[in-house]
DNA sequence: GTGGTCTAGACCACG
DNA sequence: GTGGTCTAGACCACT
């Protein structure tokens, strides 16, 4: 379920907040559903626990997880989820956009963008 | 002409690259035209030159420039060269916009989005 | 009577304390009553006696009850024990009331805070 | 300037974290102004250049610092600076007012509390 | 030199 | 068993 590439130049602790983030998003992952340990996730894929916990305590801070010493990690709440989602999403939207608009792409060109891609997720 | 933001915590060669690429989008630079010597541009914006020779070194990789030894540093001669970075910023939209429109946010939110951000660069 | 959240980050003996203070506050439980035993508490509310066991020694250290080897725990004597609380809770606010003071936020607009936060409270 | 008790119960880098924090608030640390090295500092308060580290990554994810690989840590620009002070001074507000609502203490009470502590802020 | 990531191994509080 | 913190020491990218 879990997976990561030790060879990739994307750091570790990414790949794993990237794979956990679309599990949810995907709905593979349910509100307050509990998550692998850091220990026994770190055992699973052979890392470093630490390098988990690094994952996990990212997750936390976009409140799309949350800890607890002594019981183990679980799947945000579903009200606190969905909008950590939709922050999470628009944010990494900004970056991008703003490169456009510096290279001098026309917004409707932009826009265009978005009304097509949208038009074909309808149809799937 | 080329400037760097020594305060921001993009790496220095980035800011040079994405610097020289809009130079080149938006025609300032035009093909076959000679860049500054690595030295000379180093001793200019006032950074190392070893960061100025991986960002023409980066550019060359992406085709964008080319470096003759001895003689210097020019913009790559190629037709398609503005056309193939803006579709480059526009490929780099693509993931986000479809993670979005995946997570359910909705397509106003999105131009909502994109409205705001555009109206933000107008006024630079 | 007491319930305690086992979806919360907070610590579940501190919930408890927490739950236990409060209703003596409000004299739900008066002096010298008894507190239902460790194990039935624990068994009741589904956690660890040993969870419950150290929440009673931290209310115990509090000066709130005390436990009277094998006749059971009972709540404090004192008679200044709600008024005590009450001032602990407004201690509480005072440091981060000056923060804000001195760093500068407008009095409104920690006013707005308080009300936002007792409307909310009042909802429930 | 920076300095963490070790036998402390609280964890050194969230001293850090505060330590670093006041001086923002107080002024003794300006905007853009560089803050010392993680090394450095480590080895300064003799401490693991991790848990310095960990520190200034907590205080990046709060807006106050932002690191630059290759260059070093720096106080945030004034604009986002007053801003992340402002958002996390209401934040630490936010449990201690939960607390109180909670508690059944009256909301009168806590804006007079609010009340006099600025009247007493505005004669320093 | 700087920060960013990772490992190995340890101790603590919580349940 | 769980997560939270810390140390020691390493390698990498950037300046």
């Amino acid at each position: 379920m879990f997976t990561v590439d030790i060879r990739s130049r994307v750091p570790i602790y990414e790949q794993l907040v990237k794979n956990i983030t679309d599990l949810i998003t995907s709905g593979a992952l349910s509100p307050d559903e509990q998550l692998p340990s850091v220990r026994s996730l770190a055992r699973d894929i052979g890392i470093n626990p630490n390098t988990v916990q690094k994952a996990y305590q990212d997750l936390e801070n976009k409140g799309l997880i949350y800890q607890a010493a002594g019981r183990g990690s679980f799947i945000a709440p579903g009200d606190a989820l969905t909008q950590a989602v939709i922050e999470g999403k628009l944010k990494a939207l900004n970056a991008p956009i703003k490169e456009a608009a510096y290279a001098g792409i026309k917004k409707v060109t932009v826009m265009e963008l978005v009304d097509q891609i949208y038009s074909e997720e309808q149809k799937l």
